[in-house]
RNA sequence: GGAGAGGUUCCCGAGUGGUCAAAGGGGGCAGACUGUAAAUCUGUUAGCUCAGCUUUCGAAGGUCCGAAUCCUUCUCUCUCCA
């Protein structure tokens, strides 16, 4: 087996292949340049986003050659696959603002930069509006749409779902789309391989078959698990909704929390597909005690999608949280004027103002559930009224629960 | 175009004139137990100036002392027919 796909089967990324052996084959012959798509609908990727990607930094690293593609285009459709409902349309300036941010996202994980480590892929990125947006329709239908066969489409596992549900026939468009940008890759930049969650798969292969029956190419498909968290969660969303990428919606603290928190059964298996390290390295880490285990994960997620440094904070601040020491600096905080501690701010109004509660009533709740403390001290007035003289070190350390913490920073 | 069904609080889903801020489940939050894990049990889950008040049941009007529940118009979704 090629090394670069041994290393996605060992770090267990993949689920499907159109033909892995030939596939294989043609890996070892030379650099093979593949493609991977996401569509911008939203602001940030999230990390549920990423298993491709990770997979692309591999492939990379051994030598072949990625394409990330920007759905730009597509984003205008929306997929159906493994949805229930109809995307909401997208406005175009919202779609090319996304796609601003996506760029820079990818960039942690994947080396887009001109001259690339000797021994490493060369990656570039498209945007699949360039040959999309200005398409004509007769003609696309004449020559793409006639290889398609409804009857066919109808029976891809993907479509089952909707069928029950409603597909609108702007969705069951997307298929040919998808297809399309494979052929186009093919023919203007060489892609022989196209990458993808396995919810991906009946468009990946619909593309493969387009580019067999115009040009008689041999394309390939591979694609990853979709990773679902041991409790059955989606991988990605937390409580309050996705961990995204982008630092000012989910917070480095926060997203190294999430990693330190993931379920026991979790950890090695997140340490193969989210980080870098080596299977040799992750070997060891399964022996040791899990829970700092999870806490090595935790760091090296953070670092690989923030950096060192916030990665660094956010573990210090964790520190700081939940044992003794460590700067606290990384944690969530607020800043409060001196003047308006001492005149004081009433609990329920302080907690509300912070993450740790939405509204006052929420803040009233969760003082009456018992859950709310105050410098470690469990907060048991609703009247109490916060002032200076709670002041310690220079901040106020709140607490919501066993391991929500927000700092409150006088300044 | 015709016929029918339906849009309920974060989600699913009850509710057909007052006892409805709305059953039940899921999810979330909190408490107990723990290892910042899982499982389990308990409480809680619209907002606020919180034993009171305000805004919610697709939208806008109307009937009534009183509507999520009745009437009118509009709108969206689904199913069947052409």
């Amino acid at each position: 087996m090629n090394k670069a796909i041994q290393v996605l089967i060992d770090r267990g990324f993949v689920k499907a292949c159109t033909d892995i052996d030939a596939l294989s084959d043609l890996m070892d012959k030379e650099p093979v340049t593949f493609y991977l798509g996401t569509d911008p609908t939203g602001r940030s990727l999230h990390i549920g986003h990423m298993v491709p990607f990770f997979a692309m930094h591999h492939l990379q690293e051994n030598g072949h050659n990625p394409i990330a593609l920007v759905g730009n285009g597509t984003a205008m459709i929306g997929d159906p696959s493994g949805k229930t409902e109809l995307r909401k349309m997208l406005s175009q300036e919202q779609i090319m603002d996304n796609s601003k941010h996506i760029k820079e996202q990818l960039s942690s994980v994947v080396d887009f930069s001109e001259n690339p480590k000797p021994g490493m892929g060369k990656a570039q990125m498209k945007f699949n509006g360039d040959w999309l947006l200005n398409l004509n329709y007769i003609e696309f239908l004449r020559d793409i749409g006639s290889q398609f066969s409804v009857n066919r489409m109808l029976t891809f596992e993907s479509y089952k779902q909707r069928l029950e549900r409603g597909l609108s026939f702007i969705e069951f468009n997307y298929q040919l789309l998808q297809s399309y940008d494979y052929l186009t890759l093919y023919r203007n930049c060489g892609a022989r391989l196209q990458i993808g969650g396995d919810d991906q798969w009946g468009n990946i292969v619909a593309g493969t078959d387009l580019i067999r029956r115009l040009d008689g190419g041999e394309c390939y498909g591979l694609t990853f698990h979709l990773i679902t968290r041991a409790d059955g969660k989606k991988m990605g969303k937390s409580e309050q909704g996705a961990v995204f990428i982008d630092p000012e919606l989910y917070s480095p603290y926060d997203f190294y929390q999430y990693w330190r928190n993931v379920s026991d059964d979790d950890v090695i298996k997140f340490m193969k597909l989210f980080t870098f390290m080596s299977l040799d390295e992750i070997a060891d880490w399964e022996k040791v005690n899990i829970n700092e285990a999870k806490e090595k994960l935790a760091y090296e997620q953070t670092r690989i999608i923030h950096g060192e440094e916030e990665a660094s904070k956010a573990r210090d601040a964790a520190k700081a949280a939940f044992s003794t020491g460590g700067d606290k600096s990384g944690m969530p905080s607020l800043e409060v004027s001196a003047d308006d501690l001492k005149k004081g701010i009433g609990v329920i109004d302080l907690f509300a103002s912070t993450a740790l509660c939405k509204t006052k009533s929420e803040a009233r709740r969760l003082i009456t559930d018992g859950g709310a403390s105050l410098n470690g001290e469990k907060v048991q007035d609703l009247e109490l009224v916060v002032d200076s003289s709670f002041v310690q070190d220079g901040d106020i350390i709140l607490r919501a629960g066993k391991k929500r913490f927000f700092r409150i920073v006088v300044k």
